[in-house]
RNA sequence: CAGGCUGGCCGGACGGUCGCGGUCCCGCGCUUCGGCGCGAGGUCGAGGAAAGUCCGCACUCCACAGAGCACGGCGCCGGGGAGACCCGGGGCGGGGAAACCUGCCGGAUCGGGCCACAGAAACAGACUGCCCGCAAGGGCGAGGGUGAAAAGGCGGUGUAAGAGACCACCGGCGUCCGCAGCAAUGCGGACGGCCAGGCAACCCCCGCCGGGAGCAAGGCCACGCAGGGACGAGACGCUGCUCGCGUCGUCAUCAGUCCCGGGUAGGCCGCCCAGAGAGAUGACCGCCCAGGCACGCGGGCCGGGAUGACACCUUCGGGCGUAAACCGGAAUCCAACUGCUGGACAGAAUGCGGCUUACAGGCCAGCCUGAGGU
RNA sequence: GGCGACGUGGCCAAGCGGCAAGGCAAGGGUCUGCAAAACCCUCAUCAUGGGUUCAAAUCCCAUCGUCGCCU
């Protein structure tokens, strides 16, 4: 997932954090909101509850790796916002793959049966 | 063998597969010619603390970075260091049985302040008390259940009663001298008077040091807006104050500075042989390396043990030598093979030095104390 | 990344060198036929560790945590 389809900047992630709609799980929380882009943008964040920076770096790490695996199935013009909740270091790559996959599902924008 | 102390070091290795970030190069596609995307390859890619931000320094701005006051910091001695609340050495004080550890460690006769409760009294001769005297008055500082702390302790001389008033010894303080040491200081001697407690991590005094802010410093480019007020021959800045210095300006509604309001919320540099963007190092498999648990072949240890072999050395006496084989023993120690398990704390954001804190497990070197077995 | 402030019962807090006030909450008791109200009682590692002092919540140092500000 390049850069370039990342949300970046702190404006972009207040405004789909208060604009979007959410769906949570226990790993994960996820924020959507229409974009006026023609793709996908992703933000992901981990705040100090994760734990250290070396947790939050993991937690955001495989935020980004599960999302790369579900992208080209997604519905593009999205911006999407990951949040991190507390377990989410302690979890798998498969482990959180299923949570997201399962978020995007209820979400709709991935088709229900993979 | 157990317990303890000190210093230094490491903090998983190798291979495979799949991934992440920077950069270089190649190919393809798109392009508003600035670049963008996809794919393949080469190369580089976190720590001993990268952490806390507790000290410093470089660097940048405050027009130069100036003086004094205020304020803040530091404080035994002599070295190292760019420097420091740094390092190591020495002295003194404190702790420990020892190895060793540890201390913001200047001044209490400049002055102020505080010392709860208890106690006669908390730094002071008031009270109680002792003595002389009929009394008035005078002398005295011994005793006074307290307390963290009460005008050195004990013995004697002395006296009306007493007292460091005087004497010997001990303890502390000061001055001088000698010796050792660069010095702090230590040891010894003489003299002095017991001049009067503690707290300066209370103010204060003495000495030394410090201008302020911090890379979100600061600079360049782009985008964008709406003015209003104060001052007024001075205004403003460095700064909390004074000086000093500097910028703009001085008879006009201009300039300047400040305040309020309004606008911008983008990019680049600063910024790096890791490097920046909300911020890159991981997962799985195999195998190994430490380590832990179980199992204990065997070894070490202690006692007994002679026909004291063979080899070696020899000054030819002997030495190696109870050393070995062999038998027995036990609190403990090491440990082959095999199986299971198994690697912490934690992630650079301008750079560097120091300190502090977190950390599974291990290695190396040196030192102290003690018990037990036979 | 940098700068600064604050940690006192469950909650809000005073105290700033000498036995840690007060209010709310909670529990127990008195009162009541039962409750409410009222009254009485109970409840503190003063964030942690070390130091200065006779004595520390208070002064000093270090650590931990929370909060705020700066583009």
């Amino acid at each position: 997932m390049k850069r370039h389809f990342r949300l970046t900047r702190s404006t972009d992630f207040k405004r789909v954090r208060s604009n979007g709609k959410s769906y949570a799980h226990p790993l994960v929380v996820l924020y959507v909101t229409p974009s006026d882009q023609p793709g996908t943008r992703v933000g992901v964040t981990a705040t100090r509850t994760v734990g250290n920076a070396v947790r939050r770096n993991r937690a955001k790490r495989l935020l980004r790796a599960a999302m790369a695996d579900l992208l080209p199935e997604t519905v593009p013009g999205r911006d999407l916002l990951l949040v991190a909740r507390t377990p989410l270091p302690l979890a798998g790559l498969s482990q959180t793959r299923e949570a997201l996959a399962s978020l995007l599902r209820r979400a709709g924008l991935i088709s229900p049966l993979p």
